[in-house]
DNA sequence: TTCGATCCAGAC
DNA sequence: TCTGGATCGAAG
């Protein structure tokens, strides 16, 4: 032994267990193992498991286990990623190799089996083979060639484990273990030919041997070309891969592997235009925001502008400044598919010097552009939440787009926010970090006010477009009147205009799944899901009902099957929605958009499209229909129910209606001719509804600030949830009140902490598990990350505890 | 999380 | 005595 080690973070561990393991490197290893590498190494049990080595470390007297393979030929991930993956570690709560899985594209992840080798003759391994098990397995490795996989062995095996045979093998000595290791996407390699000799030649040698008229063929547009894919030869010249192989053999032609990447289909012309004018407004916000990019220190910019007011110019113009720099930028957008005016316009600006990294490229484009952006070929990346993973060189600046939006927080296991990945990477690399919002997070703009972030503003809309005339329509009075429906008289009214004048509307339904409610006339008797605690939905395809949780489904009866009462339906959803709209204007075509009518993925778009092209009178739709659209025969938007979000309990319920109320509106008139909305709400009094209508986000904000202040949730306190989850309802329940009182012990001396629970969640019961939280609301402090991280060691006990798996979320969203 | 070791009950 | 299943604890 060499007596190298290295420190390595092994994958598929919990939490409490995740910590640097050292293992020894072996010899014929030892110039491969480095930082950032990934490896194969024995962990727990026989199955190799993949990790990725965090640092090397010096000899050691105990016995390590050896690395067993080396996954990378160069260190995929820099000293900045492993930093970063660490530091992920302390502030959300997941292990470094998931922090690792969340920085590469999922084509570079390894899968890692065990496979078998025969450490000694066939005749002496039968010899010392004890049992029936152990006869099968060695069956199954000779068969194979004395090299099996452990998938092999376990197919002879059926549904027996192999296991305990495989290990008393391995122990005697007559099986070794090896990993085998793949990844899941390759490289594509194209096969490219060039001419060997002088274009002249190959003429001269294509016309005198006037008998190999293919070979005549390659030679002449080889001429003509000097290199072509073989591919792309034979299908131009009608010969077959045989005829190039010959030419090769002949040496006339060279052959090469090439390494292409697959590039998504942006659907546009990669032609370089040049920048938009900087208006004088944005003209000082972009030299304001540039100066700050020193490059001596990290500085963060607040960048807020109403809708229209053209942030996108700006951040054309200061990626443009990085890219003169030598560095690189991220964009970074809220969701891809919604942006596609965004994409073209930098698209044709940067041309092929943008890579795209969102979720729906297939794996293999994915991994492509990930290459071409470590290759140096893309400087500038766009892409979404992930996308801030991008492993770009000499980073200079990193945008957030509409950076208060919900989707740059993670939802399942690195519970990253996208934001705050940026300023760690900012802060290593000293690069410029910019927040650009029509409505920022209040958090954003208090740290704006405070001093941390420096702030821009442009509040004029480009091209002094007009802010809508915003109404609003009381549902109160509405349903005193005797109108039940979800469509006010106003509304209608400003519809029947907008249909005499061939203008189109937009009505936005503030809920996120759009679905009917079944529930008995007579008793009250509603539908619960079995294995949820959530009320069944109606969907009128088959007649039947489901739950939106888990998608559990059953017949609908034909009467309450309770007291045998009348079934009603209740609930407005889209669909309600366009039924009504048919009842008052008959005849006019309206369209659809919820998660239902978009399920198909691209459906986006092609929905988009057809409302533009078709001048579809109405758009009917949910949350989807807030974000960049821009169509310049839309005059009329209406809110139908602007309460719906302010009735959370969660402390962002104010900040959110604001922002989705202003962006719907801003939907309205964007081009020449002028804009309205309706917002219909039960309480027309309410604050932010009428700072909303205004567009006014300095007094929203000032409001906002203030009741923050007062309650000491964010930005005055940072948030923790720890969540419980399992099958036993009172072992939750357990867990969770043990978890709350221990984090009282642990805050007991911070002044201003607050823990709250247990609660629990808004259904309480997903598919059979129960899940409970404990919210801790504390001023910002190390010590009590670091408590929440002992206290989820400490729920980890499976006695106690048994069947409840316990996490925790930094900055949670509900 | 994943796996092997260990213990126990029931079958042969 | 063998075997399957449940349970527990450790992982370099």
């Amino acid at each position: 032994m060499s007596g190298l080690t290295a420190r390595v973070a092994v994958a598929d561990v919990t939490y409490w267990v995740d910590r640097p393991y050292t293992y020894a490197v072996p010899d014929k290893l030892a110039d491969k193992v480095r930082p950032g590498v990934r490896v194969a190494v024995p962990f727990g049990g026989s199955r190799p498991r993949e990790g990725v080595v965090l640092a090397m470390g010096g000899q050691t007297e105990k016995r390590l286990k050896n690395i067993l393979e080396v996954l990378d030929a160069e260190p995929l991930l820099s000293e900045t990623q492993l930093k970063l993956a660490m530091w992920m570690r302390e502030r959300f709560f997941c292990t470094v190799m998931d922090a690792v899985r969340a920085m590469l594209p999922a084509g570079l992840w390894y899968d890692v089996w065990p496979v078998y080798l025969l450490a000694v003759e066939a005749e002496d391994a039968y010899a010392k083979a004890k049992g029936a098990g152990e006869k099968l397995v060695l069956d199954a490795v000779t068969g194979h060639g004395g090299r099996c996989e452990l998938a092999n062995i376990e197919a002879v095996f059926g549904a027996k484990n192999p296991g305990p045979a495989l290990a008393s093998l391995v122990k005697k000595g007559v099986l070794r273990t090896e990993a085998g290791a793949a990844r899941r996407a390759g490289d594509k390699i194209i096969l490219q030919a060039e001419l060997a000799v002088s274009p002249e030649e190959a003429l001269h040698i294509a016309e005198k041997n006037s008998r190999a008229v293919r070979q005549g063929a390659v030679l002449r547009l080889l001429a003509e070309l000097g290199r072509a894919s073989v591919a792309d030869i034979c299908y131009f010249t009608g010969a077959g891969r045989d005829a190039v192989k010959r030419l090769s053999e002949k040496g006339l032609v060279t052959l090469s592997d090439h390494e292409v990447y697959r590039r998504p289909d942006y659907g546009v012309s990669a032609r370089e235009k040049p920048l938009p004018e900087l208006n004088p407004e944005q003209r000082a916000a972009f030299e304001g925001i540039l100066a700050l990019a020193d490059g001596k220190e990290a500085k963060a910019a607040l960048l807020f502008g109403v809708t229209g007011s053209g942030k996108t110019t700006i951040y054309l113009h200061l990626i443009e400044e990085v890219l003169k720099r030598d560095q690189s930028a991220i964009f970074l957008v809220p969701e891809i598919a919604l942006t596609p005016q965004m994409l073209q316009t930098f698209s044709s600006h940067f041309g092929d010097n943008i890579a795209v990294l969102h979720s729906s490229l297939s794996m293999g484009e994915r991994y492509d552009e990930y290459k071409r952006i470590c290759a140096g070929a893309a400087r500038v990346v766009i892409g979404t939440r992930s996308a801030i993973f991008a492993p770009v060189s000499n980073l200079g600046v990193v945008i957030l787009d509409e950076e208060q939006e919900d989707t740059y927080k993670s939802e399942n296991n690195p519970r990253y926010h996208a934001r705050d990945v940026a300023k760690f990477l900012c802060a290593r690399a000293k690069a410029l970090l910019v927040l650009g919002s029509a409505t920022p997070d209040v958090c954003s703009r208090y740290w704006a006010q405070t001093g941390r972030y420096h702030f821009f503003t442009l509040p004029h809309r480009f091209n002094a477009m007009r802010l809508p005339e915003v109404r609003i329509a009381d549902m109160k009075q509405e349903l005193r009147a005797g109108n039940g429906g979800s469509i006010s008289s106003l509304l209608r009214q400003e519809i029947a205009e907008n249909l005499d004048r061939g203008e189109q509307s937009i009505l936005f339904l503030n809920r996120r799944g759009a679905s009917k409610l079944v529930a008995c006339g007579v008793c009250g008797y509603t539908y619960k899901c079995p294995n949820c605690t959530a009320n069944m939905t109606y969907h009128s395809v088959g007649n039947r009902l489901m739950c939106h949780y888990c998608g559990h489904t059953r017949r609908l009866d034909a009467a309450c099957p309770q007291c045998g009462g009348k079934l009603t339906f209740t609930g407005a959803g889209t669909q309600k929605v366009v039924e009504e709209l048919g009842e008052l204007f008959p005849d006019v075509p309206v369209l659809r958009m919820d998660t239902d009518a978009v399920a198909p993925v691209g459906s986006h778009r092609a929905l988009f499209e057809q409302f533009r092209a078709q001048r579809i009178p109405i758009l009917v739709g949910t949350q989807m229909v807030t974000k960049g659209l821009n169509f310049e025969n839309v005059t009329l938007v209406g809110v139908l129910n602007a309460d719906q979000s302010l009735y959370n309990s969660d402390y962002r319920a104010g900040e959110r209606t604001f922002s989705l109320i202003t962006q719907v509106i801003g939907r309205s008139g964007r081009f020449e001719k002028p804009g309205r909305a309706v917002i219909q709400t039960f309480t027309p009094e309410n604050q932010i509804i009428l700072q909303a209508a205004r567009q006014d986000y300095d007094g929203f904000y000032e409001g906002e600030i203030g009741l923050r202040s007062v309650t000491g949730s964010p930005p005055f306190s940072e948030m923790y949830e720890i969540m419980a989850t399992g099958a036993d309802e009172s072992t939750v329940l357990r867990c969770c009140a043990d978890i709350r009182d221990e984090m009282m012990r642990l805050t007991r001396d911070v002044p201003g902490a607050k823990v709250l629970g247990p609660a629990p969640l808004p259904i309480a019961k997903v598919m059979g598990t129960w899940r409970y939280r404990v919210t801790v609301c504390c001023p910002a402090s190390r010590e009590i990350r670091a408590a929440v991280g002992r206290v989820l060691m400490l729920a980890n006990d499976g006695k106690r505890y048994r069947g409840v798996s316990v996490y925790a979320d930094f900055d949670p969203l509900d």
